[in-house]
DNA sequence: CCGTCATATATCGGCTTGATATATGACGGA
DNA sequence: TCCGTCATATATCAAGCCGATATATGACGG
């Protein structure tokens, strides 16, 4: 999705400024499996007000900048449904952990071993925000969103609690992992 | 991780041409964590080698264009482990699945049933293909990705054939889910 | 008083992507 | 036999995006 749609996405579900989208992306429902730049979210409304996909006004605030509020128009939303309408791209997922973990062969065991108690503790922690919140009030497609998040969190969470040993933590005595490099090509 | 550090990467599992370098982020190892297109991946490479982190060579091939075959320099074995020495970035996940899941109740309920049973089989074919190899041979890390892989994709699987009843599917008689609105703001 | 953080809008250089270009050869259908 | 499609192979570029930066108000703590 392009970060047009994903305004009118975060629109969609109620008037917002353009700080509180990309709150949304950072903190919200969507930071999960989307996200978007003040560099591309403030242009993206920009565009979407001058073709009428949007209404934005100004609001003055109390001991805060004043602030744009933008509101999804009745034409905005018949373009948000036109482009939920098609064909989903692949994801893309990019993991500096998944990567590291993967080279792990390269660095100090104890680094790895940080690496993944750092990942648990993240695990745990988004697992903790995900459950103070209660989704059966929701719409079924977030209801399976945050249930299928849950999912995945808590399965990955258990792995490595399960396979962390397998690198030494900080009190350990356990010698270092021996650097066997790969032999093989990359594709078959 | 940037892109040089991505071929560094590729490179460090034994030497490819640019061509072997994208497949190994489209269909090997990395697929599942990492991406990279030709127009940041020859670029790349030409910078690696004018630096002389990696080495080129020109293979003529039959039946087959000439291709170009780069090797991982000593100075650039130093630089990838200086790279993978660096704090990992957050992952970023992009997924027009999540997305589309999330606001499904704007879309026909057979279309986001048919969105979840494609999902379904994207899962099983991952999960095959992930099957079909054997890192019992592989180092420790890579081991750890694989099963860590394996957990998600099956833990998803499990969740998506259990939950894919609320939407009706092609057969059933159901009728379609009312549409309601999300109230409220985007952050609390 | 100053540095840091949150809130708020906005811009831009650098990087990446997806499309396009060119080329060889295999393969299947008309 | 010809043509379209796919794989293999290198390369470039316009468009889009990001992360950093800029400016501003106010709270808060040292």
């Amino acid at each position: 999705m392009d970060v047009r749609t994903l305004c009118l996405g975060a629109l969609y579900l109620g008037e917002a400024s353009g700080y509180e989208i990309k709150k949304a992306f950072e903190e919200g429902p969507f930071s999960h499996f989307q996200d978007a730049s003040f560099g591309s979210i403030y242009p993206a409304l920009g565009r979407l007000s001058n073709e009428g996909l949007v209404d934005c006004t100004q609001m003055a605030q109390e001991k805060r900048p004043d602030k744009k509020v933008y509101r999804l128009t009745e034409k905005g939303s018949l373009v948000l449904i036109e482009s939920l309408m098609t064909p989903p791209a692949p994801d893309k997922v990019t993991s500096d952990f998944f990567f590291l973990l993967y080279f792990s062969d390269l660095l100090p065991p104890r680094q790895t071993r940080q690496l993944i108690d750092k990942r648990i503790a993240f695990y745990q922690d988004t697992i903790k925000r995900m459950s103070d919140c209660d989704p059966s009030t929701f719409p079924l497609g977030q209801q399976l969103c945050h249930g299928l998040g849950m999912t995945i969190y808590k399965s990955s969470l258990d792995y490595l609690e399960q396979h962390k040993h397998a690198f030494p933590g900080e009190a350990s005595s356990l010698p270092p992992l021996s650097n066997s490099k790969t032999s093989g090509r990359l594709v078959s």
